[in-house]
Formats: structure tokens, C-alpha cells, sequence
DNA sequence: AAGAATTCGTTCGTAAGCGTATGATCGGCG
DNA sequence: CGCCGATCATACGCTTACGAACGAATTCTT
């Protein structure tokens, strides 16, 4: 009664919906692994600069623009409201981040880069180079360039 | 001074290590999107299941082998042992998994399906391969297998 | 057999991520 | 003008995720 649904079972019998469906081959799955790899790389080489994945994109956005509304820095690097408050709190914390007030909107803040801030955003996207490299160190380059293709028609 | 580095310089110059690097057409930053849009399809169609992916993950590999080990599962569903723990706490407290001890390794925790968990693992299968195809919607057929072979080679 | 190294599960801390709710402010529309 | 809806930032709650540390138990090594 309480017989698992076996992938390989002996009778080879149709026991249910969970016959043939491996979550080790679906897509979430291994975007899950992939996107952990990616991650545990990051972390790896981005630890002089102590920087996670959302932070890093986060200021390069910030230093990119010049001045950025917050939730509007959420959207471009598609991190939702909540989220961004956080990360832009602790990039403040850090010195790497302004904040001022909107005369023109009193409800939004104003981001900017520090010159700290500018200056470990330098350092950093050159770490950031190697671990893109390095992420994708396993296809060759004909691969890599499918790969970005197919990844960004699922975005 | 605090002048950013602009992608779009009007001048040209080659103002810093920022230049020619933009943070949406990195793997990361796109691996992370995808992995978003796959959550977000996930948690709308698997509601009426209400599983998380991770959750979902879990019971059905607890389902297929029957009975596991707490940290053996973890290995096999890629979710570290403090991560893992949390997962079947949740599992447990909905009645979808029991918990016994072994009698051959006093450390350990053996993990099997209820009676619940399996028939709500049979749901959930339904529901997860609609969340499969939609997830692989924009792609056509050989970009689908392309897609899962080059994830493949990245996890 | 004794000690060392490993493994198992747990706990704590930090961060991301998102739903939901809230107060302040802004824009449009009658 | 006054109201309503939308937007901005924030707060709380819940879940995943992982590093680090821990006690208990097991296994390996000498």
C-alpha cells in the first residue's frame, strides 16, 4: 500500500504519474545547479571585494547610470522593491552609495555612487570578467554563444 | 571627478574597467533571470499543491527511493544539510513525510513518503510538467534539447 | 583498544527573494 | 479643488541558501 513509486521497478508496471519523470532532468532543476554553480564561483572570486552576485550588479548599475531612483535600480537589475531595499542598505553601510532626497518627488531617493564606490566597481568587474569565463569555462565557444542566446529568449 | 563611467560616453574615451561591460548579457545575471521566470511559473501553477520548488524536489525523491537518509537526500536534491533540514521540517509538519530513526547508524534520519505525501507527489508531477513545458515555451524543439544538454554540461 | 578523522543532524547568522500590507506622496480626473 | 488610483520606499513574514560551529555517533588508523 505504501509502495513507492519506483523508477526502476521489477514488475515494470505502470504504478502512477511518477513513472518515466526524473527531476534530475528538468529544467528548474538544472537551473537550480547551474545557477549554484555560478553562484559558489561568484563567491569565490569575488571575495576580496566581498560582494554577492545582487550587490555587484546592483552598484555597477549605480555606477553605470551616475543617479538612479532606487526602485528604478530594482527594475534594471530585476530585483523587486523589497529586495533592493535591502541590498542598497547595505551597500550604504559600506560607504559605496549615496542616497539623497528627490526635490522634484519626495517619496523617491536618489542613488549614487561614492568614490569608493567607484573604485571597487573598477576592481570588481575585473573579477567579474573571470568569473563569467570561468562559469562558462566548460563550453566551447560556439556553445557559449547558444547558450547566452537560448538563455536570454527564457528571460 | 565622481563623473560615472558611462557606457554611452559621449566622448569615447576609455574612462575605466567598465567600459564594454554590461551587466544584463552576462551568464550570471541571465542564469539568474531564467532561474526568476522558472520560480515564478512554478509557484503559479504548483499553488493548488502549494510545494515550493525545493519542497517539491524533496517528496518526489523521497517518493521514488521509498526511504532516504535526511542528508543523503540533500546530496541527491542538491540542497546542503542545514537547508535540507528546514525543507523536511516543512514536509513533516504537513504530514507529507515520516521520520524514523536507524537502528544501524543511531546518527542518522530515515525519511519515507505518507500515505499523503505520495498521493500528493502524484498530483504534483502532473503539475510539474506544465510548469516543464511552459518554462520551455519560447524555445522550439532542438533548442529545448540543446538548452538541457548545454545546462547539463554547466551543472 | 585508543585516538583521530569523518559523518549526521542541528543551530545560528546573514543574504536573497517575494507576497503582502502600510504610509507618504504624486498624478490625473471629474 | 477634492478624490482616487498609482507609485515610492519600508516593514513583516516565510522560504531557500550557505558558511561556521556544535555535540553525538561512526569509521578509520595506528
Amino acid at each position: 500500500m505504501s509502495q513507492p513509486f519506483l523508477a526502476t521497478d521489477p514488475a515494470g508496471a505502470h504504478r502512477g504519474p511518477l513513472d518515466s519523470y526524473l527531476v534530475e532532468d528538468q529544467v528548474g532543476f538544472l537551473l537550480r545547479r547551474a545557477h549554484q554553480r555560478h553562484a559558489a564561483l561568484f563567491q569565490e572570486t569575488m571575495a576580496e571585494a566581498d560582494l554577492t552576485p545582487t550587490q555587484f550588479t546592483a552598484l555597477i548599475k549605480v555606477v553605470e547610470l551616475g543617479r538612479v531612483t532606487q526602485n528604478q535600480l530594482g527594475r534594471l537589475v530585476a530585483t523587486d522593491p523589497a529586495t533592493i531595499q535591502g541590498v542598497v542598505q547595505r551597500l550604504m553601510a559600506r560607504g559605496l552609495v549615496g542616497r539623497t532626497a528627490d526635490p522634484m518627488d519626495r517619496r523617491s531617493a536618489v542613488l549614487a555612487p561614492t568614490e569608493a564606490g567607484l573604485e571597487l566597481a573598477g576592481r570588481a568587474v575585473v573579477l567579474a570578467r573571470r568569473i563569467t569565463a570561468a562559469t562558462l569555462e566548460p563550453l566551447d565557444a560556439a556553445e557559449r554563444l547558444g547558450f547566452l542566446a537560448l538563455l536570454r529568449k527564457l528571460s
